[in-house]
DNA sequence: ATTTGTATACGAAATTTGTCGTAAATTTAT
DNA sequence: ATAAATTTACGACAAATTTCGTATACAAAT
């Protein structure tokens, strides 16, 4: 059983990651463009990161043609897992029910939204 | 309107802030033997980081006798809300809602925490 | 063929974070 | 009063993170 050691990504390199997720394939360019509209940085900047994420292991590339192409190597889900775990134990506690009350009265979600929650909460009793 | 900057405390720092929220006020050798409880660390790492801690103004202390005494000086709501609200962004798409449903999904709750959660948005809807 | 543009590779610097050793001050115990 | 223990102050270092300049390779355009 060779246990495969999480990596946690970083600040910036989450938000690679919200790129790749989002186009499951991109160019370093391609990710560059994206991260411009809202933040400033040089584009060797975000290429030596992917590199590094690379090297890390948190994401894939085909470096066969000119411009190497990236994708994820890391789900989203397991990397929601893993740091919403670590925020529940620091931040609030070790209680999830906490996190899920701040995070209802802040963040406002849409009636349906409301409903979605309403029934997963229902299958979680009705077991 | 002069506008305070808020500051993102570490990782290190949160597990502080973790002691003195809880404790209200503690000596760095109160907060030293809590963290050693679940983390190896020397006695001056702590000092050092508390001493940090109070530069930035994440904490305030009372300095007038040998021991000083700390207490936090951000509230764990705000500090949760800014940290909960850029997961939010940077690792749920800016959905509140599946940030709930992993939440839930993960780390169980209990029947009362579900009912608690359940009432919170019966409230929302009903707005 | 030469120029221009785009891409990767690489090294290095600046920052941040976490770590700890040592000195100085002060309190407590002998 | 002296020694031992405790505490703060301070500097320094190592690792991780982020940033960017420059060199090199290669493709496309002229």
């Amino acid at each position: 059983m060779a246990s495969v050691k999480y990596i946690k990504p970083t600040e910036s390199e989450l938000e690679i990651l919200q790129v790749l997720w989002a186009r499951g394939l991109a160019s370093v360019r391609e990710v560059h463009e994206e991260l411009s509209k809202t933040k400033e940085a040089g584009y060797t900047t975000t290429l030596k990161l992917m590199q590094i994420m690379h090297e890390k292991g948190l994401v894939k590339r085909d470096d066969s043609v000119k411009t190497h192409i990236y994708q994820p190597a890391v789900s989203r889900e397991k990397t929601q897992k893993h740091l919403l775990g670590k925020m529940i134990n620091t931040l609030f506690g070790g209680s999830s029910t906490q996190l899920v009350m701040q995070a209802l009265g802040n963040h406002k979600a849409s009636p349906e939204e409301l409903d979605e929650i309403q029934k997963m909460i229902d299958n979680l009793k009705n077991q």
